[in-house]
DNA sequence: TAGGCCATCTGGTCCT
DNA sequence: AGGACCAGATGGCCTA
């Protein structure tokens, strides 16, 4: 909804001048700013141009800047700067609607996603690092740290109301794992898996539209089923034999991350981007991992293709995160 | 009512 | 010249 002061896109040009009155009053500024007058001000631009001046000062008495001569404030270039200031607004607006709208995919792909309670931008960012973060130390050493653990590592730096939502979004206990994250008491879960309830009953647990013939589904419905089954297949020691399919992580090489509602067929144009892991040796329950399938070209653990493969089965992954 | 969040306008800077 | 990007300013909305 736009303010009735503020301008559109389609704004009726001729209405600028009017318009300019209503709005936030820019030209107020360019009082305390003489140099940029005539450029912020050219309503007030007098036929005389600065450089017809013959006195080395300016209209406000100013000494003249030096520099390239300023050319002359005619009706029709005034008119060009405002068409060209609206036209800058508009795009400006466009530019923060595309920001936003990635903003909303980003949203759509960390944990806690819910079209009620919105993460704030900001936040939006650092649990999207969080995440990035908490998946990749899962990567790099292999080890599955417990729920607790990785649900702090997500909410590290996060605000009061977002760990609270975050670990609402997570079903956990919350009194315990604040009392945890702020270091104040321990966590009391028999198992951190325990901390999840009620179980997540997957949707996807039958046919995954349109990926049918490449994702299985999970074996345990629970969202503790989902967490574990990604672990015993990321981690080098748990190689589970019932896994032969995908389902892959909730992490894409190609940018370590899927967008759930990004269309498949673009996810071919990001495939340039290799997540480079040149710490990581190579491990053989990894490359063979039901989890994880590099593509033929590629030789893992440097270079991994899994879009079309992570596209439906991040989004169960994370489907216990949001609401 | 203060503070947080947000959308928008704006001018400056850089690049093509 | 014009577009993209950025940061500052401003005002509206919402909530504790």
């Amino acid at each position: 909804m736009m303010p009735e002061t503020q301008f559109s896109a389609n704004f009726p040009r001729e209405c600028v001048d009017e318009v300019k009155v209503q709005t936030q009053d820019p030209f107020l500024k360019v009082e305390t700013v003489p140099l940029a007058k005539s450029e912020k001000n050219p309503g007030d631009a007098s036929e005389m141009d600065e450089d017809e001046r013959e006195d080395g000062q300016d209209e406000n008495g100013f000494p003249r800047r030096r520099g390239p001569r300023r050319k002359k404030m005619t009706k029709a270039r005034i008119d060009r700067v405002k068409l060209r200031r609206v036209e800058a607004n508009a795009r400006e607006r466009s530019r923060m609607h595309g920001l936003n709208h990635a903003l909303d995919s980003l949203r759509k792909v960390v944990p806690c996603y819910s079209k009620t309670q919105k993460l704030s931008k900001i936040e939006t960012l650092r649990l999207a690092k969080n995440y990035i973060w908490a998946m990749s130390e899962i990567l790099s050493t292999g080890k599955r740290p417990d729920l607790l653990t990785f649900v702090q590592t997500l909410c590290k730096g996060l605000s009061q109301p977002t760990t609270n939502l975050v670990a609402g979004c997570l079903q956990l206990n919350a009194r315990n794992f604040i009392a945890d994250h702020n270091g104040e008491a321990p966590f009391s879960c028999r198992s951190p898996y325990d901390a999840v309830y009620p179980p997540y009953h997957s949707p996807g647990t039958g046919t995954p539209t349109g990926h049918a013939d490449s994702v299985k589904p999970f074996k345990a419905a629970s969202f503790g089923g989902v967490y574990e089954s990604f672990y015993d297949s990321a981690s080098p020691d748990c190689a589970s034999p019932q896994f032969e399919g995908p389902p892959s992580p909730p992490i894409n090489f190609n940018g370590i991350f899927s967008l759930k509602h990004e269309d498949p067929s673009e996810y071919g144009k990001a495939c340039h981007y290799g997540m480079r892991y040149c710490a990581m040796p190579a491990r053989g329950s990894l490359g063979h991992s039901s989890m994880f399938r590099a593509s033929s070209e590629i030789h893992f653990p440097y270079d991994i293709h899994l879009r079309s493969q992570s596209y439906v089965v991040q989004e169960e992954f994370n489907m216990p995160f949001h609401n």
